[in-house]
Formats: C-alpha cells, sequence, structure tokens
RNA sequence: GGGGGAUUAGCUCAGUUGGCUAGAGCGUUUGGCUGGCAGCCAAAAGGUCAUCGGUUCGACUCCGAUAUUCUCCA
C-alpha cells in the first residue's frame, strides 16, 4: 500500500466513525511560550484539554506534521544512527474531547490495524499502565487491561511504568495513563530465540511501539499534585513512517516510500549509494531526515537564524551539512537540490512546498554557503590550536572556544583530532558546556504559581474590536517570577478590551481601574491557549470587586494606523512587483512597523516610491473598514481575501477589507484610512536570502518625521545663509573645502621644510654626533613628522625637541637607529629622565620616544640638559 | 533572553606585553614587456583602524557604552 493511500484511509477510517477531518496545524507554534514546534498531535487542541474552549467537535481526526529535537529517545543527534528516529514525522491520530473514552479508543485502534489495514494479529503487542507507588500513588489501569482481555490473549499484554505508560504534557496540565500498541516484525527465527514481549520499548528496531492511546483523566498541578479532570479526553498518536514501514513490510522507515525518492536523489546528487557502508547510510538518513524538517518551516515561515525556533532550523540543517561534508564528502551546497524531489513527492498532501519551493531553495542554498565558511574558518583556526599544544591531548577549553565562539562543530574537531594522533579533554570541554548552560537558564528562569480561579470567563471575552474600555471582573490571576522581569502577576478577565499579542501586533497596555480609584498598570497582554492574559507589577486590593479595564488608546490609536498600513503595504508589494510577494513576518507597534516579505532582488528606489505612493493613495481615497468577523475559511478565501502560510486558523474567520485588500485577520484596524494620515518607508534591506524587509511609519511618527527634517533643513539653510538653494551651497563649500585643503597641505609642507631647513643649521657636534635640542611650535604629531624628516638623511643625530599645548608640556626624542646601536642609547630612557623637570614621565622605542608633563617652565631646563647624554 | 567573538584599504585578512609615520594578497589606475591557461615587470592611488566616551606622556591595541554582525546556550 503507497503511503499516500495509508494517509487517506486512516482519515477515512475514523471519518466513518463520526470524526471530523481537521488540517494539521503549522509546524511551527507562534501563540505558546513553552513551546517552539508542534511535537504531538494534540498541541493544536491543548485549549480543549485546558477547558479554556469549547470544541466545535468533540471527535476529531488529522494528521500532523511535527517536530521533535529533543525528548526522551529522540535527541537530534540520535537521529540517522538507527532506523526509525525522525526530526519530522507525520502523527496520525483521532481525538475524543469529553465523548467516548478507553473503550471505542481501543476498539476503533483494533478494528483498523487488524482489519482496515490487515496486520496479522499475532505481530502485535499492547502495554497497560501498571500504576506507581510514588507520591502519585495510582492504581493499574484496570479498565483498560479488561478491555484488551477481551481481544488480545494475555501474554500479549504488558505492564509498563510511569516512564512508558503515563503520558504528560510537560510539568503542569493534562495527563493521564496510556495504553500503547506495538509491532514485532522480526523474522520467525528472531522471535523463536527472543520473545517479543521481551523487547518492548527496549529500542529494538524492528520491535516498535506504532501507536499510543492516551487517556487523559488529571490535571497535574504547580505543587506536583494531580486532580481528575471534569471531563475526560482521548488523545492518540500513531506515527506515520512507522505504520508505512509494518504495512509495507519493510526493515527501516527509510526503506519506505516516504524516504526512497529523497535517498536516490542524495545517492544522485552526492554521488554515494545507500545500503554501502554504514557511515554512509547514517549520512544519507541524516539527510533525508533533516531536508524534510528544514523544508517544511521554511515552509511554514520560520527560517533559519540565530535565535528560538530559527536556532533549531539551522542547527538541524547544519547537522545534515556536517554529515555531508565529512561522510559523503560533499564540500559545496548540495542539500537545496533535494528541494525539488520533495516538492514533487509531498506536494500533494502539503501545497505549501509546492507554492514556496525557489524560496526554500534559495534560503537552504544560502544557508549551506554560510556553513561551509564557517567550516573553512573553523579548520583553519583548529589547525593553530594543533600546532599550539604540546602532548596529545588538546583542551577542551580550547575546542570549546571553537565551537561557542566560532560555530565549529565538536564532533568535527574530535574527527580531525583522532586522525592526526591527537585527542579531546572531553571532560573539560562538556564542564564548559554545563556551565554556559547553567548561566542561560539561571537567566531565563521563569516561575509560574497555579491560577487562583475565581469565577468563569465569557466564552469569547474579547471586546476590544468595539470597545477601548470595559467594566470587568477578576476570573483568575496569577503570580510568575522571572530573572529578567521579576516579580508580575498574570490576570484574566471575564472578557476584555485589551488585544493580546498576536499576528504581528503588540498587546495593548493601558490599566484597571477599582471603584476606589485604584489604578493597576496593564504593562502587557498576551494569549496563552487561547487565554487572554493581562500582566501587571501589582493585584488591585479588592480582587472580587467590578473594576473598569482601559485601554491606552493613543498606543492603540497609532499602533492600528500602523496594522491598517501594514496591509495597504502588502497590498502595494503585490501590485508593484507581483503576486509572487508573500508576507513572512510582521511586526506593528505604536512606534513603526516592519514587514517581511518573499522577493529575489534589492527594491529600486523607484519601487520604493511607486510602493509608498500606492499606500498613500489608498489612504487619501478615505477607504472605510470593512470587517466581517465570522466567515468560514472557505468562504473568506472565496472572496479573495489573503491567508497566510504558518498561521493556524479556526472555525469561524474574521476578514479585514479596504478597498482591494483583504485579508484575514485578528488585529485591530483604523476605521477609515484617512486616520492613518501619510505613509513613509524608513528603510528597506534583506533579512535572508529571497526575503526583504521593509520598515515604515505613519501618522504621528510621519509628522514629527517631516517636522524634524523640516527644521533641520531650515537650520541647515540659516547655517549657510542660503534658503534658496542650500544644495548648491553645500556643494561650494565642499569644494572650497577640498582647496583650502590642498593648499594648506602644501603651505604646511613649506613650512616644515623652512623649519625643517632652519633647525638643520642648528645642529652642533658633540662627540661626533649631531645634536639639537630646541623649543619649537609643533603638536605632537607635527613633531614626529618632523623628527623623521631630519633623520631621514642622518644616521648620526640626536634630537630633542620640546613644544607647549593646552598648558602641558611635551617632549620627543629621536635618536638615529644607527647611533642606538653604536653608543647604546635610549630615547626612551632619555625622555624619562628629562621628563622629571616638566613634572610627568613618558616613553616610546629606542629611537623615538614622547614624554608629557604639567610644568611647561621646565622645558628649557630639559633641553639644557639634553646633552649630558652624550657626554 | 544569557554568554563569547568580530568590525583595520574596493574585497579577503595580518597587526605579538600600549610606542613600526598601520601592512599583505587580490582588485583598481598608469607605464613597460608579452601570442594564451588568474600573463609578466615596475610604479601609484586607496585608511575618521565601526561610532562615542574614558584611562595614559602616548590607544588599532586597555576599559565602558552604542551600532552592526557571527556564534553557542535557553
Amino acid at each position: 500500500m503507497k503511503s499516500q493511500e495509508i494517509r487517506s484511509k486512516y482519515l477515512e477510517f475514523f471519518q466513518s466513525k463520526s470524526h471530523e477531518i481537521v488540517a494539521s496545524a503549522p509546524m511551527v507554534i507562534k501563540d505558546d511560550p513553552t513551546l517552539m514546534f508542534t511535537n504531538a498531535g494534540m498541541n493544536q487542541f491543548k485549549e480543549y484539554f485546558l477547558g479554556n474552549t469549547v470544541p466545535k467537535h468533540n471527535r476529531v481526526t488529522d494528521t500532523q506534521k511535527c517536530l521533535r529535537v529533543s525528548g526522551k529517545h529522540n535527541d537530534l543527534e540520535e537521529v540517522g544512527m538507527d532506523t526509525y528516529h525522525h526530526t519530522m514525522f507525520e502523527m496520525l491520530g483521532n481525538w475524543s474531547f469529553g465523548d467516548y473514552f478507553k473503550t471505542e479508543a481501543i476498539h476503533f485502534a483494533w478494528e483498523l490495524l487488524t482489519e482496515v489495514f490487515k496486520v496479522k494479529k499475532d505481530l502485535l503487542y499492547v502495554s497497560v499502565f501498571e500504576g506507581s507507588s510514588d507520591n502519585d500513588n495510582l492504581g493499574l489501569d484496570q479498565e483498560a487491561y479488561d478491555l484488551w482481555k477481551e481481544i488480545v490473549p494475555e501474554e500479549r499484554i504488558i505492564y509498563g511504568d510511569k516512564k512508558d505508560n503515563f503520558w504528560e504534557m510537560g510539568d503542569q496540565g493534562p495527563c493521564g495513563p496510556c495504553s500503547e500498541i506495538h509491532v514485532d516484525l522480526r523474522t520467525e527465527e528472531e522471535k523463536a530465540a527472543v520473545p517479543g514481549r521481551d523487547l518492548v520499548n527496549a529500542d529494538h528496531p524492528q520491535v516498535v511501539e506504532i501507536w499510543n492511546l492516551v487517556f487523559m483523566e488529571f490535571n497535574r498541578k504547580a505543587d506536583g499534585s494531580l486532580e481528575k479532570l471534569p471531563a475526560q479526553h482521548v488523545d492518540t498518536g500513531m506515527g506515520f513512517e512507522r505504520l508505512c514501514m509494518v504495512l509495507q513490510d519493510k526493515k527501516s522507515n527509510y526503506d519506505t516510500d516516504v524516504f526512497t525518492p529523497l535517498i536516490s536523489s542524495i545517492e544522485k546528487v552526492t554521488s554515494s549509494t545507500y545500503g554501502e557502508s554504514e557511515k554512509t547510510d547514517i549520512a544519507i538518513r541524516v539527510v533525508a531526515d533533516h531536508i524534510r524538517a528544514v523544508a517544511f518551516s521554511i515552509a511554514d515561515g520560520q527560517l533559519p537564524s540565530n535565535t528560538g525556533a530559527g536556532y533549531v532550523i539551522r542547527r538541524i540543517l547544519r547537522r545534515a551539512i556536517r554529515y555531508g561534508f565529512t561522510f559523503l564528502n560533499i564540500k559545496e551546497p548540495f542539500i537545496y537540490k533535494l528541494v525539488a524531489t520533495l516538492s514533487n513527492q509531498m506536494g500533494e498532501a502539503f501545497p505549501e512546498l509546492k507554492s514556496q519551493k525557489s524560496l526554500i531553495e534559495n534560503v537552504i542554498r544560502e544557508e549551506e554557503q554560510s556553513f561551509l565558511r564557517t567550516l573553512d574558518q573553523g579548520l583553519i583556526l583548529l589547525e593553530k590550536i594543533i600546532d599550539e599544544t604540546e602532548g596529545e591531548v588538546v583542551s577542551g577549553k580550547k575546542a570549546f572556544e571553537l565551537f561557542d565562539t566560532f560555530g565549529f562543530p565538536i564532533d568535527l574537531t574530535a574527527l580531525i583530532l583522532r586522525e592526526r594522533g591527537y585527542s579531546l579533554d572531553e571532560n573539560e570541554f562538556n564542564a564548559e558546556l554545563k556551565q554556559q548552560k547553567d548561566r542561560s537558564r539561571a537567566a531565563s528562569v521563569v516561575t509560574a504559581g497555579d491560577w487562583t480561579v475565581r469565577g468563569k470567563e465569557d466564552v469569547n471575552p474579547f471586546v476590544g474590536y468595539d470597545l477601548v474600555e470595559s467594566p470587568v471582573e477578576i476570573t483568575r490571576y496569577r503570580k510568575v517570577d522571572s530573572k529578567k522581569d521579576g516579580q508580575l502577576f498574570q490576570i484574566v478577565l471575564n472578557k476584555t478590551p485589551f488585544y493580546p499579542e498576536g499576528g504581528g501586533q503588540v498587546g495593548d497596555k493601558g490599566f484597571l481601574l477599582s471603584l476606589d480609584a485604584e489604578k493597576i498598570g496593564v504593562i502587557d497582554t498576551k494569549k496563552e491557549n487561547n487565554l487572554i492574559i493581562h500582566f501587571t507589577k501589582t493585584l488591585p486590593k479588592d480582587l472580587s470587586g467590578l473594576l473598569m479595564a482601559k485601554v491606552d488608546t493613543t498606543k492603540r490609536r497609532r499602533t492600528e494606523a500602523n496594522h491598517t498600513a501594514t496591509h495597504l503595504l502588502h497590498q502595494a508589494l503585490r501590485h508593484v512587483l507581483g503576486i509572487h510577494v508573500e508576507q513572512k513576518g510582521s511586526m506593528v507597534n505604536h512606534d513603526h512597523l516592519r514587514f517581511d516579505f518573499s522577493h529575489f532582488s534589492k527594491l529600486t528606489s523607484e519601487e520604493l516610491t511607486k510602493v509608498e505612493h500606492f499606500v498613500n493613495s489608498r489612504i487619501q481615497e478615505q477607504i472605510k473598514l470593512n470587517e466581517q468577523r465570522d466567515l468560514t475559511y472557505d468562504e473568506a478565501i472565496g472572496q479573495g481575501a489573503i491567508a497566510l502560510f504558518g498561521e493556524k486558523y479556526g472555525d469561524s474567520v474574521r476578514a479585514i477589507k479596504f478597498g482591494n485588500s483583504m485579508e484575514l485577520c485578528g488585529g485591530t484596524h483604523v476605521n477609515n484610512t484617512a486616520e492613518i494620515w501619510y505613509f513613509k518607508i524608513t528603510s528597506e534591506g534583506a533579512v535572508a536570502a529571497g526575503i526583504r524587509r521593509i520598515e515604515a511609519i505613519t501618522g504621528d511618527a510621519v509628522k514629527r518625521y517631516f517636522t524634524e527634517q523640516t527644521s533641520v533643513l531650515s537650520e541647515i539653510s540659516a547655517e549657510l545663509k542660503n534658503t534658496n538653494n542650500p544644495i548648491k551651497a553645500i556643494q561650494n563649500i565642499q569644494e572650497e573645502n577640498a582647496n583650502l585643503k590642498k593648499q594648506l597641505d602644501v603651505l604646511l609642507r613649506e613650512k616644515a621644510k623652512d623649519l625643517k631647513g632652519e633647525l638643520q643649521k642648528e645642529i652642533t657636534e658633540i662627540n661626533g654626533i649631531s645634536f639639537l635640542a630646541k623649543k619649537v611650535d609643533l603638536d605632537a604629531g607635527g613633531i614626529k613628522d618632523l623628527a623623521f624628516q631630519l633623520g631621514e638623511n642622518n644616521d648620526n643625530l640626536f634630537l630633542l625637541l620640546g613644544a607647549e599645548n593646552d598648558g602641558k608640556a611635551l617632549l620627543s626624542c629621536f635618536i638615529s637607529k644607527e647611533l642606538v646601536k653604536q653608543k647604546n642609547l635610549d630615547a626612551g630612557k632619555v625622555v624619562r629622565e628629562l621628563g622629571k623637570y616638566i613634572q610627568g614621565g613618558g616613553g616610546g622605542q629606542a629611537f623615538f620616544a614622547t614624554a608629557g608633563g604639567k610644568n611647561p617652565q621646565g622645558i628649557a631646563e630639559a633641553l639644557e640638559n639634553a646633552k649630558s647624554f652624550l657626554e
């Protein structure tokens, strides 16, 4: 069975069991601070499990793009070593939100596997939670055990401990026991030798878990205790790639048709063969796996970068480059060449791969090039380290510096050292790494307390589209400690006019006002699992009283102008540059706006002018806001609305329309484009290969900008005494200045020549040495010039020059190099000794030295005493 | 968000404990030679040593801040 077919059969099966098929959420997560990537099918439903949102359907099924780079059994560094772990994978899932529980979950799973997919029953093992005797004190999951007993022989039911059979999504939140289905794909001989049940959960490549059925019944609180959830849920996950391996009767995920097209492309591009040696096999698997992860996240709008989620993507890509570099011996970009294969293969199920193919290729190629440069640099530095190493053990500290500061991979360092007969002090390296990790962790510690719940929120608590102030009540709050901000409170209200950060728009600021005039500042508003959270420094004294929530309307209005301008800018770019322009990032606050978009070259100044003009024309047309709040996604797209890749849309969407600009958007906007007043681009540049960034200002900021510019210009005109044509005046001045500089140069040179001639005449002879000690009227640089000029044609000169500048004394001593050698003289010593007359000190080299001091009166005396050095 | 590094000629980079009138290669310009593959030889131009402030007799060099950028960790 082809993988395509397996995917659709799964979804159809659950559809026939009254499940709604939903789309995969983006792999890159934007509104959950605790998670960077979707790492399990349940992520997009978290708010349902937490009870923050009421689901539209209580039975749902999907295939979810997931990314895992850390966690139990799945370290990035392990991927590729075996044949069944991946960074990016698809998770097939079926879900019950307070609907069916263990019975149906178990029966559905068994029916699908054994009847639809026709997996032989005697290949399967199941596990149930055995209970725990720790603080949670949980018993055996008897219910699950009994259910399984009806379907499978008892010797195929295995007890699992907390590590394997109790699922938790984090330190806090919903959790519960789970039941797993494992499959034994070994040969008959192997099975005869070791029974399959001994190998379950033992990391055997052919005895693997394929399906995890989680029964959510508890909530883990901040103090570690468990409480029973009001409603019980089912959360299941089946690894798509593994399922394909089972159904296609392969020994490895990489042998299924999910990976074989990629692998043959890699063989072609790198002239290598899969299946010839362990080392190249690992490298090929690494590349095949990583290209998927990287391509999908770029399509989701997450580019490689040096922070956060982007950094994870960069690391994955670099790991692939490294393996190609070392084991496939490819020293130039090659991974980007695989994008075409991937897009051909998966573009049907995931159209974003097709539509963004050339962007993905550009970004990857650029990243490959830059990392290969880093490797080149690192090799040179490593060479230096080896040269400096005495003995055979290379310092872990130096290797860490190479890794930490210059980004040279440590395993490559170790490999090269081994080849050269050195070894690496790994303990020292790990100690350094640990220090770095501890430092980072300490800096970002955030401890959140439990919510204190006081009442119930409205189902849709955001009223800020219509209101900027509203009477509200606190429904829950908690204290949060972070190193950075100190102690803060998070407050949730029954409803709120405060817009939570999202869609590029910053969260509202403002305050909460109590009846007895207590004023609590709201410093930020954010959304977490669909809860709108207000950040404050203090709590109101009366937590149960009515409060007036007031948004800072000045900031809000400016932000709205910038947001609407962003939409118009987007429209303008597509109009001026073409419809290949897609939003790749956006940031809107009260100060300015920033818009990143896909485009292949720098915008010309004509293009920028056109874009600016286009937006300002829309402003001038005074277009009214046309807002539709309850469209379905398809309706909105049908009307021509622009949706963003990598954005998660709910069942009903909001469309914002200004004339011909229509976008799906949750942000707040002006009522009429005239409120924007004026749009001005302040900068245009590149952020990555194929991505440009425009920054712009509107409204008050533009007024400020124009006022400033005008006053600068009028000041310039005033200074120039030429208000009609300041540009010409400046050109004149510049020309004049250049001429004067030239003349001055000539004059100074002549003066120096004169002075040089004069001084040359004054040179006397003491003990056969040309000697001169004299006060001159020059600064330090001039003296230096003069001294070197005098010394140029005289290799028998002892020169001491004194000068007075800004009330300070200066002595400079020049002694011809030949003389220094012959007579063992030292100009440094000379100025240090003579420095005492001017109450100062100094030094320099043997042939030229300077000293400075506070006492100009002493210069004469110092000059007097100069000859003593020659006597 | 935290740590480390970098910023020197158009480009790629040297510059040792503070004192070299700041250098190299490539590129540019000019002249000469030369039937080729990065032609050869000679000469020249090109620098606010990222910016601002401090320490010092003296800062490319040390210290602090800012900007830009690379990198590791979260």
